[in-house]
DNA sequence: GAGTTTGAAACT
DNA sequence: CAGTTTCAAACTC
C-alpha cells in the first residue's frame, strides 16, 4: 500500500475519496463510544472538541497520585442522546458529559500537558507525522477529539478541516464500527470499592477487544489493558502475560513505597518480563539477563508456555492445583476456567484466599457467633445471679447493714433476676413457648420462637438503641418484659455489651487469621518463585507485611515460620471458623483474654469497631 | 533527544 | 483470516 508520507500528501485511497477531500457523503453513520458497552447507548456522540475533562476512558487508579478525576468514566455516562447525529453537525456540541478523552495511562510520568500529580491539566498531545491525525494511530482522533496544541505535522483533525475529519471518521466507522467506542468495558458489577488500589484491585473492567501483547508481559504501556491499568482477560490473546490478578509480576510493579515511582516500576516490569522475577520486579539487572540467557538457552521462552509459565510462574499452577475453584474468586469465569498450561496468556490465576474462603465457612462463622453470642448471655447471667444472690444474702443477714444498702441490694438483685431469667429465656427462645415472648414493640414477632440468628440480631439493634439514646426506658430484652427497669436495662446493657464484644473480638480474630493464611500463602508462593530463582530479595512490602502478620496472629504462628512448612489450603477447618471456634472454648465465659482486646471492657459497639480497624489497618485483605 | 521497541491499526 | 506494513507511543540509552 502507498505510503501515506506526511507532508500533506494524501494517500491514493483518501485522495480518492477526498474528491472534494473528503466528501461528507452518507455521513448517517456516528460516533457512539458506548453501544455495545453495556451502555446505553447513545448514538452519538459527537467528537468531542477540546476536552479538558479529567474524565478518562481508563479505568480505576493504580497509584495513589491518580486522581478521583482520573478514575474511571463508564461507557454509559460518556454519551447521553441517542439520536444518531450526522457527523456535518460538527463541530461537536460537548458537553462535561459527553467529552471523551483519550485513555492515559494514570502512572504515565507527567507529560507537558499534565500536573506533576498526574492530574491531566489538558488534552493529551500527539506527535502524528504520517496519519494527519486522521486515523486511529492518532489518539486525538482515537478519542474523538480535535488536535488542539498538539505536535503533529499536517494535521487534518481539527475545525478547519472538517471535511476531511468528517470522511476520516467514516472510513474508521467503516472499517470497524465500534472504532470510537471505548475499549474498555467496565464491569457489570459496578462501582468498585475505595480502598481498592494499585495491584490490588480487582480489575472488574476489561478490554473489549484485548491486547495482542508479545514482549510486554502485558506490564508495559505498550499494552492497552496495562496501560488502562485493567487486568487481561479472556479477551486478550497475548502472549506471556503477566497482567492478571495474583501476578508476583504484578504486583511487585504496585506493591512497595515504589509504587509511584514510574522508574521503579518499569524496571520491575523489565526484570518481571526477561522473567527473572517472581514478585521480585527489584530483582537486578544481571539476574534478568541471566535468566533471560538461560530461558534461551533452554528453548524455554515466551512462546514455549508450558515450559516458561511454569517454571517462570509458580503460583497461579500452584493455587490451583491445592483447590476448587471457589465463588470468591474474581477471576473472570471464563478466564479462570482456563487450565494454566492452556494456550498463551490463559494462566488461571486466583485469588489468594480463593482456597480459604468457601460458603460453608461463613455459614458456619455466622452460626458459632451466634451460638458464642449466646453462651456469652447465658454465662454471665448465672453468674450474675450467683453473685447477686450471694450479695443478697449477705445484705440480708447482716445486722450491720443500713437499710439503704439492703434496699438497694434488694433492687438490684431483682433486676438482676429478671435480666437473667430474661436472657436465659430468651437464649432458649427457639424451645419455649411463644408466651414468653410478650413483647411490646411493633417489630417483635409475636407468638414465634426466634432462631439464635434473629436474636442475635435483635440483640445487635437493641444495643445499638441503647447507645444512642440515655432513655431509661426501653429495650426490651429479647422479646421479653416490657415492665423495664433502670437496674435491669443496666444489666442487659451490660450483657449486651458483652455479647458484642466478644462476638466483635471474635470476628475480628477471625479476620486476622484470615488475613494471616493469605499472608502466608502468599509468602509461600513468593518462596516458591525466590528458591526457584536463587534470589534472595527481600520484598519490601513483604516485610512490613510480615511485621504486621506477626503482630496479629495471635495464634502464634508466625509468617515467616508457617510459609515453608504450613499449608493453608490443606487446613481442615477453615481458618475463620477455627478461630470463633477456639476462642469460644478458650475465653468463652469472659474476660478480657484477648491480648489486643484487654482495655474493651464493657465497652461499646463503637469503640470494638474502631478496634477491629485499627488492628487490621492494612490495604487489603 | 535520538534511536529502538512495541503493538495497534491499516492494509494486502 | 492470516500475514505484512505502517504508524505513533513507549521505552532505552
Amino acid at each position: 500500500m502507498g505510503k501515506e508520507e506526511g507532508g500533506g500528501e494524501i494517500p491514493p485511497k483518501m485522495v480518492q475519496s477526498d474528491t472534494a477531500d473528503f466528501p461528507s457523503k452518507k455521513l448517517a453513520r456516528q460516533l457512539d463510544f458506548t453501544a455495545g458497552f453495556g451502555g446505553v447507548s447513545s448514538g452519538s456522540v459527537n467528537l468531542p472538541e477540546h476536552p479538558q475533562s479529567t474524565q478518562r476512558i481508563g479505568v480505576a487508579s493504580p497509584s495513589a497520585a491518580v486522581t478521583v478525576q482520573q478514575q474511571q468514566i463508564k461507557p454509559p455516562a460518556v454519551v447521553a442522546a441517542a439520536v444518531p447525529v450526522v457527523a456535518a453537525q460538527h463541530p461537536p456540541l460537548t458537553t462535561a458529559s459527553t467529552r471523551v478523552v483519550k485513555p492515559e495511562s494514570p502512572k504515565a510520568k507527567p507529560r507537558p500537558n499534565e500536573l506533576k500529580d498526574g492530574t491531566p491539566k489538558k488534552q493529551k498531545q500527539c506527535n502524528c507525522k504520517h496519519s494527519r491525525c486522521l486515523k486511529l494511530y492518532c489518539e486525538c482522533f482515537a478519542s474523538g477529539t480535535y488536535c488542539d496544541g498538539c505536535n503533529c505535522v499536517n494535521c487534518y483533525n481539527n475545525v478547519d478541516n472538517e471535511a476531511a475529519r468528517r470522511d476520516a471518521i467514516e472510513a474508521t466507522l467503516e472499517r470497524n464500527p465500534n472504532a470510537f467506542r471505548p475499549k474498555i468495558a467496565s464491569s457489570p458489577h459496578g462501582a468498585r470499592d475505595s480502598r481498592e488500589e494499585a495491584g490490588e484491585v480487582l480489575m472488574l473492567a476489561k478490554h473489549n477487544k484485548g491486547c495482542h501483547c508479545k514482549k510486554s508481559g502485558c506490564l508495559k504501556k505498550y499494552c492497552e489493558c496495562f496501560q488502562a491499568n485493567i487486568l487481561c482477560s479472556e479477551n486478550c490473546k497475548c502472549m506471556d502475560c503477566k497482567n492478571f490478578e495474583g501476578s508476583e509480576e504484578r504486583q511487585a510493579l504496585f506493591h512497595g513505597d515504589h509504587a509511584n515511582n514510574m522508574a521503579y516500576i518499569q524496571q520491575a516490569a523489565n526484570a518481571a518480563i526477561t522473567g527473572a522475577i517472581g514478585s521480585s520486579g527489584y530483582a537486578s539487572t544481571p539476574v534478568s539477563k541471566k535468566r533471560k540467557v538461560q530461558d534461551l538457552f533452554f528453548g524455554s521462552t515466551a512462546k514455549d508456555p508450558s515450559v516458561h509459565r511454569l517454571g517462570n510462574f509458580p503460583q497461579p499452577h500452584h493455587i490451583r492445583a491445592s483447590a476448587p475453584a471457589s465463588s470468591l474468586s474474581s477471576v473472570p469465569a471464563s478466564r479462570a476456567g482456563t487450565t494454566a498450561v492452556v494456550g498463551p496468556s490463559k494462566f488461571t490465576y486466583r485469588s489468594l484466599l480463593a482456597d480459604i474462603i468457601q460458603k460453608q465457612d461463613l455459614k458456619e462463622l455466622c452460626s458459632v457467633l451466634v451460638v458464642l453470642s449466646g453462651e456469652v448471655a447465658k454465662t454471665l447471667s448465672d453468674q450474675r445471679i450467683l453473685t447477686d444472690k450471694r450479695a443478697e444474702d449477705h445484705a440480708e443477714t447482716s445486722i450491720a447493714s443500713s437499710t439503704q444498702d439492703r434496699l438497694q441490694n434488694q433492687k438490684d438483685s431483682d433486676a438482676e433476676k429478671t435480666t437473667a431469667d430474661d436472657c436465659s429465656s430468651a437464649n432458649q427462645a427457639d424451645k419455649a413457648g411463644p408466651e414468653e415472648s410478650s413483647s411490646d414493640g411493633a417489630d417483635m414477632p409475636k407468638g414465634r420462637p426466634m432462631s439464635p440468628g434473629t436474636l442475635a440480631l435483635m440483640c445487635d439493634e437493641q444495643d445499638t438503641m441503647f447507645m444512642a439514646s440515655a432513655s431509661p426506658n426501653r429495650i426490651m430484652g429479647h422479646g421479653c418484659s416490657t415492665s423495664s427497669q433502670l437496674p435491669y436495662e443496666q444489666g442487659m446493657t451490660e450483657i449486651y455489651a458483652e455479647q458484642e464484644r466478644i462476638v466483635l473480638t471474635k470476628f475480628r480474630d477471625c479476620l486476622n487469621r484470615l488475613i494471616t493464611f493469605g499472608e502466608i500463602k502468599e509468602t509461600q508462593c513468593s518462596s516458591l518463585a525466590r528458591t526457584e530463582i536463587g534470589s534472595q530479595r527481600v520484598h519490601p512490602s513483604n516485610g512490613t507485611e510480615t511485621v504486621r502478620t506477626e503482630t496479629r496472629n495471635q495464634q502464634g504462628s508466625t509468617t515467616n515460620g508457617v510459609a515453608k512448612n504450613a499449608s493453608p489450603p490443606t487446613v481442615k477447618t477453615s481458618p475463620m471458623t477455627a478461630s470463633v471456634i477456639t476462642a469460644s472454648n478458650n475465653d468463652l465465659p469472659r474476660g478480657p483474654s484477648h491480648p489486643e482486646n484487654g482495655d474493651a471492657k464493657s465497652k461499646s459497639e463503637k469503640t470494638d469497631v474502631k478496634t477491629i480497624n485499627a488492628a487490621d489497618n492494612r490495604p487489603k485483605v
